[in-house]
DNA sequence: GGCTTCTATAGGTTAAACTTATAGGAGTCG
DNA sequence: CGACTCCTATAAGTTTAACCTATAGAAGCC
C-alpha cells in the first residue's frame, strides 16, 4: 500500500471518473489505473465499480474511504505540528538554571519569552549545576544556566557572565572600608546555606581560593531567609551580586565588594552538543544573553540604590 | 512523505538506532539513512537527535510520532476491514423483492443467510418490479428478485422458478372441476388488490393474456385480508400459487388451479452487470436458488394439506 | 452503424529506492 | 594516547517501479 495509491483511489471516489481523478491528481490516466489495480489486488477486493460512463463504489471502497481519509487527515496533522514547533508555535522548553540565577535572570527573561513565544509551555527547574548537567546528559532538559567549566564532551557551553559573590551586611553596620578583602571576613561569623547546597559549596570553593575558613554562626535554606535575617543585623553572608542588589531597594541592606581574590565563577548556558535545538530554544538562548547584558548594564545606569561608585571592571 | 518513510521514522523511534532499525524493516542501514534524511528535509525539521552511540526523539519527532503512529493503525485498519468484507465477517446486504415472494421466500431465505452470515446487516425491500429495477439501477439495491424478463442492458438476470398465479376460494365452496379454465373466471367475482398494486397488474395481465375480463367484487389492498375475507366465503381470489399455499394448514381455503393457459410469470435474480459482487452478495443468490427449489419440491412431499391430488408438471 | 467516452493494456523511459563500499565522528580499552 | 569498535552519512552503481504515449476494447449516444 502506498499514500500515492491512497490519493489516487480518493480522487476516483470523489469524480466518480478515473479520467477526471487524473486529470486533478496531475497523472496520465492509464498511470492512475494502474496504481487503483494494485490496490485492489493487494487488498484482494474491488473497491471500484466501473459502471461504463460512472464509477462507484463498492461496500468495500466505502468502508476503506473512510479509513484512508482519517489515515490521510492525520498525515497532513503531522506535518502541520511540525511546521508549528519549527515557528515556536507550539512546543515545551525546558530549562534547568542555578537557584540564584534563577532569582535575577529568569523572572525578566520569563516576561520577555513568554511575550514573543506565547504559546511555548515553559518550564524552569532550579537546580544544582550537577543536576543540570545530569538532566541536559539524560535528554530531560533541553538548555541549562549551569557553573562553568563543564568538562563533559557531550555538552556544549556558551559563557554568559561571571556571576560575582559579594558580602551583604545590614546597612546600618558601619564598614571600616567600602571593600573587603577575603581574609578580613575570617573577623565575622557568617550566615551562610547547609553544607549540601550548591550556594554553601560555591562560597566554600571561594574561600578556600583565597586560603580563608569562614566562620558560620548560623545556617539557613533559604537565601531570602538569610537577607531577612541579615537586615535585621543578626549577622553578615556572602551571595552572588545581582542577587543581593534586586533585593537592595527597600531593604535594610547593604552591598561590600570582596576582593583579593574576588570571589566569583563562570555562567553559562549548556546543552547537549548533538542536539537539535528548535527555535523556541535558540531563542531563549539568544534572550538568555540579551537579557543578562542589561542587567549588568543597569545597576550603573541609575538603579544603583545609594548611588554608591563602583569600581568593577 | 512515503509510507515507507514513516514506517522506517517508527522503526528507529522505537529501536533507538538506525542500524538496528534497518534489520528490522529488512533493509540497508544508508538506505534507511537517506529516506529519514529526506523526510526531515520535507518537513523542514530534524526528527531524531544523532547523539552518538544513541538515538532519540527530538521534540518534533515526538509528535510527529504520535500522529505517524495513528496514520499508520488506520490503515491497517482500513485493510481489516476489506478482509472482514471479502469473509462476510461484516458489511451490509440490500435486497429488493417482489411483496408476494417476500412472504413464502424470502423468511426462510434470510433464517438461512442469518445462520451463516450472523454479521452481515440484511435490508429486505418488498418492492414492485419497477422500483427493484429502478434500485439495482440507482446502485441502491445490491440485489433484486424480480418479474422476469427485464430489458435492461446494465442488468444481469437469472431465472429463479414461474411463480404460478391459483384461484383461492373458500374451502365449503364445491367446485364445479377441480381445474378451471381461465374463461371460467367470468362466471365468478373476485377479490382483488386494487389497480395500482403489482399484483393486481400481475393478475389483469394474466387475464388479458387468456382474454379475460374479470368481474371484481371487493378490492382489498392487502393479501392477507383477502385471503381472510376468501375464507370467511365472501368470494374467490386469485393469488400466487406458493402464497397461498402456506396459508393453507388450518385455514379455511381451498386452491383451484387455473389453466387455459396458466397464469405464470418468470420470477428471478437480477443485478448490475458490472457490479462487483462480494461474498455475502454471492452466497444470498445461491441460497435463493436453493431454498427455492425446496419450497417447490416440499408441497409434493406431504406438506399438501388435504392430499388433493396435483396434475401440475 | 459510426462516433464519442470511458478504462485497461503494452512498450519504452525516467526517477528513485536499493545495494555495497567507505568515509568520518565518537566512545572504549589496552 | 593510539588502536579498535560502533554508528551514521556519503558515494557509485544497479534494479525496481512509476510514469508517459499509444492503442485496444467496451459501452453509451446520435
Amino acid at each position: 500500500m502506498e499514500l500515492r495509491q491512497l490519493q489516487y483511489f480518493l480522487a476516483v471516489a470523489k469524480h466518480e471518473s478515473f479520467t477526471r481523478a487524473a486529470e486533478h491528481v496531475h497523472v496520465s490516466q492509464p498511470s492512475l489505473s494502474v496504481q487503483i489495480s494494485a490496490l485492489e489486488d493487494e487488498l484482494g477486493a474491488r473497491l471500484l465499480d466501473r459502471l461504463g460512463r460512472k464509477v462507484a463504489l463498492t461496500q468495500a471502497g466505502e468502508l476503506f474511504r473512510q479509513h484512508a481519509e482519517r489515515a490521510l487527515r492525520e498525515l497532513e496533522q503531522a506535518a502541520h505540528v511540525v511546521q508549528e514547533l519549527r515557528g515556536a508555535k507550539r512546543g515545551r522548553l525546558t530549562v534547568g538554571t542555578l537557584s540564584t540565577v534563577n532569582t535575577y535572570l529568569i523572572p525578566p527573561l520569563v516576561s520577555r519569552f513568554k511575550q514573543r513565544f506565547p504559546a511555548i509551555h515553559l518550564h524552569i527547574h532550579a537546580q544544582p549545576s550537577t543536576e543540570i548537567v545530569r538532566g541536559l546528559l539524560a535528554n530531560q532538559l533541553d538548555l541549562g544556566i549551569c557553573l562553568l567549566p563543564i568538562a563533559h564532551p557531550q555538552l556544549t557551553t556558551i559563557p554568559l557572565f561571571e556571576e560575582r559573590l559579594v558580602l551583604a551586611a545590614p546597612a546600618s553596620m558601619k564598614m571600616p572600608k567600602p571593600r573587603l578583602r577575603m581574609q578580613d571576613l575570617l573577623m565575622f561569623p557568617l550566615i551562610l546555606m547547609p553544607i549540601d547546597y550548591c550556594l554553601r559549596k560555591m562560597v566554600e570553593n571561594e574561600c578556600a581560593r583565597a586560603g580563608v575558613h569562614p566562620q558560620v554562626s548560623l545556617e539557613m535554606s533559604s537565601p531570602e531567609g538569610i537577607l531577612q535575617a541579615v537586615s535585621e543585623g543578626a549577622g553578615m553572608t556572602i551571595l552572588p551580586e545581582l542577587y543581593v542588589r534586586l533585593r537592595l531597594p527597600g531593604s535594610d541592606l547593604q552591598i561590600v565588594d570582596l576582593y583579593g581574590p574576588t570571589p566569583r565563577h563562570p555562567v553559562g548556558l549548556a546543552f547537549l552538543k548533538h542536539r537539535q535545538q528548535n527555535l523556541a530554544a535558540t531563542e531563549f538562548a539568544n534572550l538568555c544573553q540579551a537579557t543578562m547584558k542589561e542587567l549588568l548594564m543597569a545597576p550603573r545606569n541609575g538603579l544603583e540604590p545609594r548611588g554608591r561608585p563602583r569600581s568593577t571592571a
